[in-house]
DNA sequence: CTTGAACTGTCTCCACCGGACACTGTTTCG
DNA sequence: CGAAACAGTGTCCGGTGGAGACAGTTCAAG
């Protein structure tokens, strides 16, 4: 099956006109992540709100993998164009652009582990971030490693803020602090570190995202300025 | 429901003996997963390996949700001890546990998305973190943001090294940079950031982990240097 | 203008999933 | 010796992703 994320064949000629398009199969499977998570993405979801058959939809998508993979590149769009800056000011609206794509679509968390094929956006995002280091001195594999580890804390904390209401088990309560703080109440002396830290939290606000990125790029600062 | 994962309520007394355990239960759902991969696991899989049914497993666990709880924390284990050390090497150990772990059980990275039940063994974790941060003079909450940005950058690597055979769709090759590579090969004029970090790439190793490592403790250091 | 190939959308069917529920058989306590 | 509590099974349900046959539509070639 060829990648339907890298320009579509070209469309046939005989036989009837086809009554819908890839982009809006992926327009309406987005917005039924958007407002119901990524599991009421269902072919026979996705073809009801577009009035149609469970089954036609493959006359346009290979199948579910190849829907939610359309969907992802789509969601992720391209990143925003920022006037030239330093590569720290660069990398933290890198940063938080990325974040903002996950906190529109949250479920872009879940749909992008995993092995999975990569779209034209995604790479452009990355391409995106490169370029920032590009005059760092930094190596190829440094500038890749730099942005993985920015892109990974991005992730780590849209996971931990905005986690789908898709909830699993178990405590049920809204963020994972309090729920954590409810077990290390019960247990103090188990976790000692955790209960010491939590302790002197309270109501701190979630500074999480910048916390790390400043970090992250305190250290990128260190290995630059070493040359 | 209780909270299977927080010690089991007492078990009763009258009726026949149960013939399975949740433990034997869990076991062998991690040993499908390890196999076959998280998606392979079933009531039915897991329930036919054990000669039962699968409605036997539900007098022990609430459900697939919980079962995957019970998995999870069961296959996260405990942290292995260290002698004291720095903090900086205590977490830089800390770390290589976690991708250990990882690498033991790669389905940990799906079993860990989204909103879960905390067990104990994932609060151990973050417990022993916490403690290795303890005397750095960081509040409460640079610590947990810190353990977060280090977690977070074990599993982006551990996620783009290990990525289980469940492939999804497209692409099949050995790991993201062949991919990449042959993509940009096609268009790489789409994107030279990218393109120009790749050729300067060509055959260093895996550094990933390290590298993201080392900038983000090297970030830390400073802000404890600077107090 | 006709005809046949190409194409679209629908229909039926399948295996599998998680789970509800009633039921039989077993064990232990009053 | 019951009766209550419990374990495991069988049956059923709605849902999932997907295969394949089919009829209707459209266009290009004769």
């Amino acid at each position: 099956m060829i990648n339907l994320l890298w320009g579509d064949p070209p469309p046939p000629t005989r036989g009837p006109k086809p009554a819908m398009t890839v982009e809006g199969i992926t327009k309406a499977a987005i917005a039924i992540a958007d407002t119901d998570g990524l599991d009421a993405v269902s072919m026979q979801r996705v073809a009801a709100d577009l009035s149609f058959t469970k089954m036609a939809l493959y006359r346009y998508v290979g199948g579910k993998a190849e829907l939610v993979s359309l969907m992802t590149d789509r969601a992720m769009g391209l990143p925003p164009h920022h006037p030239p800056q330093p590569w720290r000011q660069a990398l933290m609206d890198w940063a938080l652009d990325l974040y903002a794509g996950f906190a529109r679509h949250p479920w872009l968390l879940l749909s992008t582990v995993g092995r999975r094929a990569l779209g034209p956006n995604e790479l452009t995002w990355m391409d995106f971030g490169v370029r920032a280091l590009a005059e760092t001195g930094l190596s190829g594999g440094q500038q890749l490693d730099a942005l993985m580890t920015i892109a990974g804390q991005v992730r780590t904390i849209a996971h931990q803020t905005l986690t789908l209401p898709g909830g699993t088990i178990g405590i049920s309560e809204e963020n994972i602090t309090s729920a954590l703080t409810e077990i290390l109440a019960t247990q103090p002396d188990r976790f000692p570190g955790l209960t010491a830290a939590m302790q002197s939290l309270a109501g701190s606000e979630n500074q999480g995202l910048d916390f790390g990125l400043n970090r992250i790029l305190d250290g990128l600062e260190v290995l630059i300025k070493r040359g």
